[in-house]
DNA sequence: CATGCTATGTGCATCCTGTCAATAGAAAAA
DNA sequence: TTTTTCTATTGACAGGATGCACATAGCATG
């Protein structure tokens, strides 16, 4: 059963991929990550791993990762160094992202204290009820 | 500036309608409120401003609702008694609904888990850093 | 009957997401 | 040496999700 309630006519209601609310997490995290210092797409995505984020798909937080450097959060350039494997992109945040971030920070406080008013209402709701509704 | 941070190539960084994030609480709540009992989509509507979702466009809401009918989490009538205006439809949770409502409530909680550790982790780079990073 | 209010629904453009496949360099295996 | 494997990054495309503008529809009021 498809739990995730998106909107559509068409009748597919197979899940793609991860939880959707990872994908709202993915550009936060993403700026956290780059907070403690510059780094490769490809060792963001290892440590998204710590955030239960490690379900997104690669593609998809390269796409982040540029799309936040389009819009000025991150900037990039190829790594000189070249240990092995194809040239790699460094990310580091610049000082526009570095305030975003406290922009997403205040974003999900927010988010949070809306969940946390949902949870608390539904369990104050189920404590009175206690099998009886409708 | 937009912060929401979406993807796509096309640079229309104009930001439309109300958070994603909102959206992304609409199914739950609605779920959450069914639960009190039967309700109107209007009704629903204005109650969502307790929860913070007083900008979620109304063609969003009654799109939810069809779509959870036809999931089976909820079932509707239309109203008999006709108060004013016209005929209204009434939506009500069905077992299933219930369950489902249930299954949100875990999920939001496991949100609120993952939020908790981006902040904190934020928080204590904060503490650490002290305006020294990168 | 023109206007306005309440309530619900539709069409469409646009935005957002995930999947799949492609590219590419270096190292290990054959 | 050729093939395979691993590391990294990117692009194309289909389809889902959203918002806006507008349509419908009953009742009320003037």
């Amino acid at each position: 059963m498809d739990m995730t309630g998106g909107s559509g006519r068409r009748r597919r209601w197979r899940r793609r991929g991860c939880s959707r609310r990872a994908v709202r997490l993915l550009n936060p995290t993403l700026l956290l990550l780059l907070h403690h210092g510059p780094a490769h797409g490809y060792t963001l995505i290892d440590q998204l791993e710590h955030y239960g984020l490690d379900d997104v798909n690669t593609s998809v937080v390269y796409r982040a990762l540029r799309d936040m450097e389009e819009r000025g959060w991150v900037s990039s350039r190829w790594d000189e160094e070249r240990t092995k494997g194809p040239p790699r992109r460094v990310y580091q945040l610049t000082a526009l992202g570095d305030e975003v971030l406290s922009w997403w920070t205040r974003d999900l406080k927010e988010t949070r204290e809306m969940i946390d008013h949902i949870l608390e209402t539904h369990a104050r709701h189920m404590d009175e009820g206690e099998g009886v509704h409708h």
